[in-house]
DNA sequence: ATGAAAGCGCTAACAC
DNA sequence: GTGTTAGCGCTTTCAT
């Protein structure tokens, strides 16, 4: 095992530069049979380049780094990558994941060593992050640069524009109180802003909720209920909020309208059913994936419009 | 920016072989000037040495690769992983997250490509995944070879013995209906069935359950309640039967006790509070970092006893 | 105490 | 059409 072009071309009765060349797209410039051995050698021997070979001799690597954001790891991010992964690999990139929050120096170590083909990331990078991947010269893919839609705004938009045609006037912005774990609110709660100016309704509150009864409840009784309609930053923070307004004898969604974001799988046992955003991650992770690898130099040309990602999930909260 | 070995050996005036002596452990083998020479050059260039290079050279990479399981373990798994990612980091390791779902034959292609110094799974690794690790002979971790103890064997036992403590006598375990998301429920449900054969106490019974309020509701109508005490696959499995309960007007824990596992934000705004367990990550990371360094010849001798991983986080459903 | 040389596996330019 | 050659950056004998 563990077969190297070597052993390909010596199987084949070929040169290294010809197994190359084959198996890097340019079987054409061969004739038919031998680029046939060329093939049949390299799948009878389970051959695969050497990343390392191909890296030092190309100057950079086939790994793409994806930046995790610092927040709760569902199911959803997991089929995101998943995908990515899938994807890349179908344009001869190697997806590998890192955590974000690591410090950056190790970020850079890792950089400076691997040379990825490019670095991404589901949020802007940090000051220090953009300044690790400009100095050592990587293409760096984050939101900014893969779409002028923000689409945190849009979700707050589309939460306050829901509650609105429910008839609700005071709208509220519900944070979630870890910062950490929060890393879009602010542009959510912005658009959610926007949508309250743009109907001549009073300023929206906000208040921070933990993922916790007693404090969520607490949270509760920072807003003016009975009367006020919440967007959420989750489903999470949602669901904390609903379990409140039951232990305080508050009627969803008369006294309290509410809506989350993400639709999680326990948003679905949620009584009464929690009307809420979904965020097609398939979608958006295609989006990215498409403008990454035209950046690349790979892959079809970007496409004009953003694509749909976010659709309303309708429940009894509103 | 990115400067090479070639680079500090000319600023410091010396060979590349004194460079990498020097910089890889081997400095007292030098002049003490000599050394500091080398240090201030790499330094100051901000060299980091090729990843490519060196692996090409050693025949393997640093790279470490884990295996990301296809479950929602809650937030907790970043802690984990980046707790991983800086200890490895001491020790000269780079760690990479690849999600475990993506085709073995992707997976295949970066280890062959890639040559990792190991993979680490947090859970077994599937025959496939062996396969394809065995062939081309790349030092595989996963929990069986870090602990002869089996943790979810442990943990259907731990659920078992807080339901009998409860006063509890006909037992239930409720896995999650999507297997993708149900790797560990067997082994689970097995270590459940020990706790009951040893308390002479009739045969479990076993349920399917999906997030979903009314398939949940469904699969409490296959159990004979009032009277069943249920071990669950995972909190969102306990917080769907907690509120099909109440849709069903079963009281919890007189008519329907249930125990949850993982201790998820949510279940902290379950009511009446949850019963659960508790995995402390940090930990388990702990011990699987340090057999991982103790098999790849680094690091401390492995620590002879398992640590605490599991404790039960008392609530009001038994 | 330090340096010279060789070679890991690969690919691109060029020769034939 | 196909092979030869050179060299990416590194580490490791082996000389000196």
């Amino acid at each position: 095992m563990n077969a190297t072009s070597s052993d390909v071309a010596k199987h084949a009765g070929v040169s290294r530069a010809t197994v190359s060349q084959v198996l890097n797209g340019y079987a054409e410039r061969f004739a038919p049979e031998t680029a046939a051995k060329v093939f049949a050698s390299a799948a009878e021997l389970g051959y695969e380049p050497s990343a390392a070979g191909r890296a030092l001799r190309r100057g950079s690597s086939d790994f793409v780094v994806a930046l995790l954001p610092h927040t709760t790891f569902g199911g959803n991010l997991q089929d995101l990558f998943e995908q990515m992964t899938v994807t890349l690999a179908d344009h001869g990139y190697t997806l590998v994941l890192r955590m974000a929050g690591s410090a950056a120096s190790t970020l850079d170590k890792m950089i400076a060593g691997m040379k990825p083909a490019a670095v991404f990331s589901l949020t802007p990078f940090t000051d220090d992050e953009r300044a690790v991947l400009d100095r050592r010269n990587v293409l760096a893919i984050d939101p900014p640069s893969v779409s002028q839609v923000d689409y945190n705004r849009a979700i707050g938009r589309m939460q306050g524009a829901a509650l609105v045609e429910g008839g609700h006037t005071r709208l509220a912005y519900a944070h979630l109180r870890d910062e950490r774990h929060d890393p879009f609110g602010f542009a959510r709660e912005e658009g959610l802003r926007e949508v309250a100016r743009e109907h001549g309704l009073p300023d929206v509150q906000v208040v921070d909720v933990s993922i916790d009864l007693d404090r969520a409840s607490a949270s509760l009784g920072e807003l003016a209920v009975p009367g006020v309609a919440i967007a959420c930053y989750n489903d999470d923070v949602a669901m904390a909020l609903l379990a409140a307004a039951r232990v305080r004898g508050l009627e969803v969604p008369r006294d309290l309208a509410l809506i989350g974001m993400d639709r999680t799988d326990l948003s679905r046992i949620a009584v009464p059913r929690l009307t809420t955003i979904e965020y097609d991650m398939v979608a958006a992770a295609g989006a990215g994936t498409a403008s990454l690898l035209q950046a690349l130099g790979a892959g079809a040309p970007r496409p004009t419009a953003a694509p749909a990602v976010l659709s309303l999930i309708a429940g009894e909260t509103i």
